[in-house]
DNA sequence: CTTGCACATCACGTAACGTGATGTTTTAGA
DNA sequence: TCTAAAACATCACGTTACGTGATGTGCAAG
């Protein structure tokens, strides 16, 4: 005689829940049998039933798609293992992405530093918005160009989002620091340093770009800083430019 | 005076659609302003708190811990930033697991081989249920040296499920050989291998494991092979090992 | 003044169950 | 054999973050 489950002994070998259970009967993916006074009883083929979807729910597949997977019991259509596989790295860039900026925001705090929302929104928006962003860079430059500017960004992408993180948060810091002291001079100098590293070579072509387009669209470039706070950082930058007697514009 | 975007044009602008701000508008998370007729309008500020809010869901905060973010404006509290990023990082692994699981199944039906549904199951199994196997074999060794065992299989977890994989499924195609032919012999002499390479130094302990414990389990070890299948093994296996003289219980 | 578009509010659907509420079957013990 | 408790059954509504119509107004242009 083959052994049979109740619900309760088959629930605690699954680890799954009675509502579970009852669900997936309801669906007709895992159909139970019945007593006569109609209590559910599952068998060994149920045991083996269940194994396979809850293997398939481990993969990330869907109750409906792993119905499919159960009624054919060969799986060699590569096609809907490749697009799962696919989902399933893009989720995980996602992951990367989000983990990576929460630690940066884990780290500012751990090192003493306050977390300025403004900063760290706007170093999120970078990275959630990087396709928005290539397109509208596309009417200034080559596509090819703005590739490479990107891979060799995204090759340090960690390093730049620290010194970002740094750097902006000094600066706000010292906002209502007297924009002509030395302390904001040497800030000063380091935000052009970091930019002219980020720029790179593409100087010429980023300068011509007018800083109006820039700030005339705020959903796709958020500014780290209050329009009282910009007020000060040009100043200070103004004062640098002027001791250091360089012509260039600011972004 | 200040700019005011209809619904229209600020779904445009934040790539959002208009039942996504109603629904924002209607939990309270954007309140729109409205025209004397009812249309909602919205200004300069709510471009600003919908960067946070999809920014915060960028991270993987759902809609009321957004809610909680945004009205609180210093983010110092680096508790919940901790929490999500753990959760985050468990989610990373639980997807690191299926992306390596799928791609073993594409690469065993891309180098021609057919997928053995029974095979594949057992090692999805076998990463599914690490916690639970750990819990078991606590009954037989103490807990250092289930884990001294354990990361040494993770440390090339991947090289070991390929070539079970592979050697699985070339067992499972050779079903129905003579058991006692040259070429049987040879995938039973790869397998004993591999196997000794798996246990490693535990053989002694592991040996002493009674198989039926194991059988016993259909949930926690789901076998690879069908009864049948197995029948044709152990005769495979003993011939095997009468043929090399050596006496070791089979796993 | 009308027409057409943009916008408004219901209201139900989704996925995979969780969580009671309430009634019936099964089983263990007297 | 009877009873009380445990186990099980079926509703039915809640969850998240919207999608998708249906149907009824506001608004700007001709």
């Amino acid at each position: 005689m083959e052994k049979h489950y109740t619900i309760g002994q088959f629930k605690k070998m699954s680890g799954l829940t009675a509502r579970t259970l009852q669900y997936y009967d309801e669906i007709g993916i895992l159909t139970a049998q019945r007593t006569e006074g109609g209590h559910r009883y599952y068998l060994e083929s149920h045991v083996h039933t269940l194994q396979k979807i809850v293997s398939l729910k481990f993969l990330g597949f869907s109750l409906e798609e792993t119905a499919d997977f159960i009624n054919k019991d060969s799986w060699n259509e590569k096609d809907s293992l490749i697009f799962q596989r696919d989902m399933m790295e893009k989720k995980r860039e996602q992951l990367n992405d989000s983990i990576r900026l929460l630690n940066l925001a884990i780290e500012q705090i751990e090192t003493g530093g306050a977390l300025h929302t403004d900063i760290f929104i706007s170093m999120i928006n970078n990275v959630h918005m990087e396709k928005s962003h290539k397109r509208w860079f596309a009417a200034f430059m080559p596509e090819p160009r703005i590739n490479a500017l990107f891979d060799r960004l995204k090759s340090e992408q960690e390093t730049i989002e620290k010194k970002s993180m740094h750097l902006f948060s000094r600066l706000k810091e010292a906002i209502g620091i007297d924009p002509t002291s030395s302390e904001v001079g040497k800030l000063v100098a380091e935000l052009m340093e970091f930019a002219m590293e980020i720029v790179g070579d593409e100087l010429p072509l980023l300068e011509q770009i007018p800083a109006a387009d820039l700030e005339e669209d705020p959903w796709l470039f958020p500014y780290p800083f209050t329009p009282e706070e910009e007020q000060w950082l040009k100043q200070a930058v103004n004062h640098y430019m002027e001791k250091e007697g360089i012509q260039i514009g600011k972004n």
